[in-house]
DNA sequence: TTCATTTTTTATCATTTGTAAAATTTTTCA
DNA sequence: TGAAAAATTTTACAAATGATAAAAAATGAA
């Protein structure tokens, strides 16, 4: 997935603040294994996935547990950092050799107050990460494991194919032993 | 908490502006019971809440779950409807009598193509929910009902006091059962 | 391919949480 | 105030989930 469409699918800016969003856009890569984000600092750059997965962990205590993965088209970012200037919550893990856009905050941060399209643009880009954010309260605190699961072969059946599954009963709150259970079960 | 209050603590808008702002925004008084918004529905306004305190809740099936309280300063709002222009997942409840500002939503998306502060503080906005529905994923996610529960008693206690026990166990994930069995060993 | 390592599944037992029903307390309102 | 209704707590039992250990399967490096 490119920039361009990545950038769009937000929302829909003229040609020449496109390009001017372009200049602050560097393309990145790295290896499976990368820590691109840590929960101990400010984070400066956002980051659009061209390609690869990643999770967003925390650690707590002796264990650590997984809540975000992200595929091509997502959007990295800490929260807290981008809007607060704040450490956050996660470390982000690459799973895959990715590639990346990555967007300086504070670029995107001065262009906010010199053109309303991009002002607008960043409102937009901040909505539809609360409408997924929302998606993920809602998942978890509405549905079972199971269904979540569920859910997960469903609509993101490759997801469960390129990450491993330790991961994922993470992500769905549940046990890697619970997980294989219900793995058993469903067959 | 005043309206003023309330638009400044998301971005200081000049005053003229603020004025602008006000001129989309009525006061209105609503009983204790009512159902504000509906879940079944596209809304057209978001509420500030001056006085009083409500719940978000959505029914599955037989029974329903409280997933939101809001209270004095905090927006009532069905993102989707806000977002997206489609129906959201919540019924709002009044939980007390309330006194509330309410602003259509139509005004306000048109004001966001008009000026490039009213477009930042959309912005603003949008991005100081997203931190408030990260931290409720957070918390969910990374802490047991009980520390939760510790929570709501450490920094929420009025809520405690004035939302029954029902509501708060459902909002945490547990049973009424579950909660008074943690109420009786925290004494 | 083969061996070592990692990942996943299976089995057992202990603990937690839920369900249902009854008892108690609190609130509402005539 | 007092009776009825609503909310909360308690109890007993059942079901679900977790912890642990070990076996089986899959993966990856030499």
């Amino acid at each position: 997935m490119n920039i361009e469409q990545i950038l769009d699918k937000v929302y829909l800016l003229p040609g020449a603040l496109k390009l001017k969003l372009y200049q602050s856009i560097v393309k990145v890569s790295y290896p499976k294994g990368h820590i691109l984000l840590r929960a101990d600092k400010i984070e400066n750059s956002i980051y659009f996935i061209k390609k690869g997965i990643v999770r967003a962990y925390s650690k707590t205590g002796d264990n650590e547990i997984t809540f975000w993965f992200g595929k091509e088209g997502d959007t990295i970012l800490s929260m807290k950092s981008y809007v607060e200037n704040q450490k956050g919550y996660e470390d982000i893990e690459l799973l895959e050799d990715c590639e990346l856009y990555e967007l300086k905050i504070s670029n995107l941060q001065k262009l906010f107050y010199e053109d309303i399209h991009i002002a607008n643009w960043g409102r937009k880009f901040a909505e539809q990460e609360l409408i997924k954010t929302e998606e993920r309260l809602i998942s978890r605190q509405f549905r079972t494991a199971t269904e979540r699961y569920k859910d997960l072969l469903k609509n993101n059946s490759n997801l469960i194919q390129r990450v491993q599954l330790g991961y994922i009963a993470s992500y769905l709150g549940i046990t890697q032993v619970s997980l294989s259970r219900i793995r058993a079960e469903i067959k």
